[in-house]
DNA sequence: GTCCAGGATGGGC
DNA sequence: GCCCATCATGGA
């Protein structure tokens, strides 16, 4: 067991909450009080779950994990579920905007869960492209089912992602039975191959300023606008990130403002109420769309 | 049957 | 630069 110490406003209860009202995500599981996944650090598979703890957060290791593996884990939550964020200006901002005000005031202390590992971003991105959530979560399911590893516990079974060296020998059509289509199984295995060829890579990206990072993914095929500051936002947390097509962001705007979707411009203008926090105020405008209320 | 889903690309102009 | 067809599948 292991503690961890989130930077108030902090709520786990409400990260739980966003979670199970999304479509179910393939790779862990989430109750009322807890959530379990399964991951492969440096070849040693382990699990773990996270749950509330009065103010605080602990990690239990449900399967025996060395002191490297625990510590792994540690920092892999922390960057997870944005423990180390200091939401505080963020709330400030929200405070004073038409849109955020009640969405932040409804759900304080919620965490911008992201996706730590950079395939996985882009892959569930790609697939996610242009169809319903719960449809690729199929696909992402598949691929984790086909291509990835898992961990049993108890009768439960927990799917591990592959690492782009699964996917990188494939050819398109191996992945059609997964209803991957051709295309985007072109996107995808390529980049896979770019991953492994070091072309692209976390390390890398991270390096850039946000502009230049969003240049670099969209250099990639398969990668648009859309995924790039998707992936921004989930994986490298640039705050800035802002995926102003989000068909999501936009259903949301125009409910709140009641009426229909709104232009690109009408996105990018509210969007400047946001600088710097482009991202929250998406993951909190997205929040508003998956009501489930306990 | 039609429309919409947490888009990207390449062509024509 | 913008507009448009195409890809492609499932659920409402």
């Amino acid at each position: 067991m292991l503690a961890l110490s989130p930077k108030a406003p902090f709520s786990f209860q409400e990260i739980l909450n966003f979670l199970l009202g999304m479509p179910a995500e393939p790779l862990f599981t989430v109750t009322k009080t807890s959530v379990t996944r399964a991951l492969n650090i440096e070849g040693e598979k382990a699990l773990f779950s996270v749950s509330a703890h009065k103010d605080n957060l602990e990690i239990i290791f449900l399967t025996p994990s060395s002191q490297l593996t625990q510590s792994r884990i540690q920092a892999f939550v922390t960057e997870w579920l944005d423990l180390d964020r200091d939401l505080t200006p963020f709330y400030q901002l929200a405070q004073q905007d038409p849109l955020l005000k009640e969405p932040a005031s409804q759900h304080q202390g919620l965490r911008l869960v992201g996706i730590p590992d950079l395939f996985e971003a882009l892959s569930w991105a790609i697939v996610g492209q242009q169809v319903n959530m719960t449809f690729a979560q199929a696909q992402k399911r598949r691929l984790a089912e086909n291509f990835g590893d898992y961990l049993d516990y108890q009768g439960q079974h927990f799917l591990i992602f592959p690492g782009p060296e699964k996917i990188a020998p494939l050819e398109p059509q191996e992945l059609l039975p997964l209803q991957i289509s051709q295309r985007k199984g072109e996107y995808l295995i390529r980049v896979a191959r770019a991953m492994q060829a070091g072309n692209l890579s976390k390390e890398r990206l991270r390096k850039l300023a946000p502009e230049a990072m969003e240049r670099e993914l969209l250099a990639h095929r398969g990668i648009g606008p859309w995924t790039a500051n998707y992936v921004m936002m989930k994986t490298l947390r640039v705050q800035s990130a802002f995926p102003v097509d989000d068909v999501g962001l936009q259903n949301a705007i125009g409910a709140a403002l009641g009426k229909g979707k709104p232009q690109r411009e009408e996105v990018l203008a509210l969007g400047q109420a946001w600088s710097g926090w482009e991202a929250y105020a998406t993951y909190y405008l997205w929040r508003t769309l998956y009501g489930f209320q306990k």
